[in-house]
DNA sequence: GAGTGGTCTAGACCACTCA
DNA sequence: GAGTGGTCTAGACCACTCC
């Protein structure tokens, strides 16, 4: 612990939290372990209780700790890292029965289980967003089957995904079923005579808004990665997935032309 | 406004800070407009300053909101888009003379100009971080040609972006410059015969610390993109650009294989 | 029940901005 | 100099957790 310099420039709840970060940076507290209390700062530092709280308000927003009311603070553990490869939507993983989700969990040795670890959020038939429509080349009156989904992997919320297929071509197909089958919606598509030819994903980064901050169980402020998938089948786009992504739980890889 | 419920359990800040946050997401203050004083929040609800300062604090957080010093609390506007499209690094734009980030800002029709807008803020010979040398397939003895630019666009900082180059391969070429010439790193590396033939970018959502956060001119707790891009010539990583961009200031374009 | 964090009030002094 | 936000203290009541 470093003395308070009561006459610095910087504000005393600064050198507090300056002071729990650098035990936090060195692992004096490691992800997880709960750190002194209120009233312990309190007598340590001679300040007052806001003063601490206001200290730990910063660290919160930083995404060091968090706070469990009744119980004490925390240091927050960055989730372990899932890594979306740029070739997870290969075809061979389809024809192998395994979805893209399913195929990036394996990879990462996660324990997780489509079946139980898939939770539906919303399965109908309706219109679909603006912006969506438009990247189906639809009007936003055309009808969309639309499956928003929920991601839970070893307890974390990961993901929501919602895809959203023209009811055309989910129609007839196990597409419309909450069990989508083997290899998934591409899967299915591919077996009605729709093989896929490119898939653009476009992303941007966001503060997790409600409700998909609760969703995915996350702090006031914590980035999310909002993730726009399009598939297409020769010039069609087959299918739009709307994804919002645990930014932190992640990590993406792409590959780029270079000719 | 809508009169507080103090019998409510959502809390009075919250509630405010509710209150705040619609007035804001409908429209009735704009970007950059300033919002009412903490005084006069005090008095339109009866409530203690603190309670003022803990609802905007949540709206801070949230990235909704800045707060001026002296001057008041403004609305946080977001950040025109930047949209980084999958071929950005085409070799046509290279062939015309254009590095990528040049492409980009053209084509969102930004004022950029590389010769104003990119402040070196390194350029030396010297050893590679470890996970950097990694994907150069050096050891962290290898001598590398280590570049750092802030890329400031219509008076706002959005990248820093650092490249290394195996020195075998910047020596005696404009790379060593602090000018590259036209195209850029690129272009002068196909020139001396590297064709490149692949390139990669793994991306991960981060906290901005310091001294990117200063940098950047962040607020506390926002994110950035934290992207490592990786050029190949053949099989020969040729450079590595590490790279952290304002999140909230860009959307990124990807294409992946179906096949 | 003891300890923890969550919220709210009252009041104070300060630093900064803008006219 | 008036108004703004930044910081700090003192004290209070409450809700939650864990034993």
């Amino acid at each position: 612990m470093t003395p308070l310099d009561r006459s610095s420039d910087r504000a005393i709840y600064r050198q507090i939290a300056d002071d729990l970060r650098a035990d936090i940076t060195a692992g004096v507290h490691g992800p997880g372990d709960r750190l002194p209390s209120e009233s312990e700062l309190v007598a340590r530092y001679g300040v007052n209780r806001r003063t601490v709280q206001h200290a730990f308000a910063l660290l919160i927003a930083e995404g060091l700790v968090y706070s469990e009311h009744g119980s004490g603070r925390f240091v927050q553990g960055r989730p372990p890292v899932r890594r979306l490869a740029s070739d997870r939507f290969a075809r061979r993983h389809r024809r192998a029965g395994k979805a893209a989700f399913t195929v990036e969990m394996e990879q990462a040795g996660r324990a997780y289980d489509p079946a139980s670890d898939v939770e539906m959020l919303d399965l109908r038939t309706g219109s679909a967003p603006e912006a969506i429509a438009a990247r189906l080349g639809l009007s936003g009156a055309d009808k969309v089957l639309v499956r928003a989904r929920r991601y839970v992997v070893e307890g974390l919320p990961l993901q929501i995904a919602t895809s959203y297929v023209p009811l055309d071509l989910a129609e007839g197909t196990a597409i419309m079923s909450a069990d989508t089958g083997p290899g998934g919606i591409y899967a299915r598509l591919e077996e009605s005579g729709h093989r896929l030819t490119r898939i653009t994903e476009d992303l941007a980064v966001e503060v997790a808004a409600e409700p998909v901050q609760r969703l995915l169980r996350l702090p006031v402020g914590a980035p999310v990665i909002h993730l726009i998938r399009t598939a297409f089948a020769g010039e069609r786009a087959v299918e739009v997935c709307d994804t919002h992504l645990n930014a932190t739980a992640f990590e993406l890889s792409y590959e780029l032309p270079a000719r």
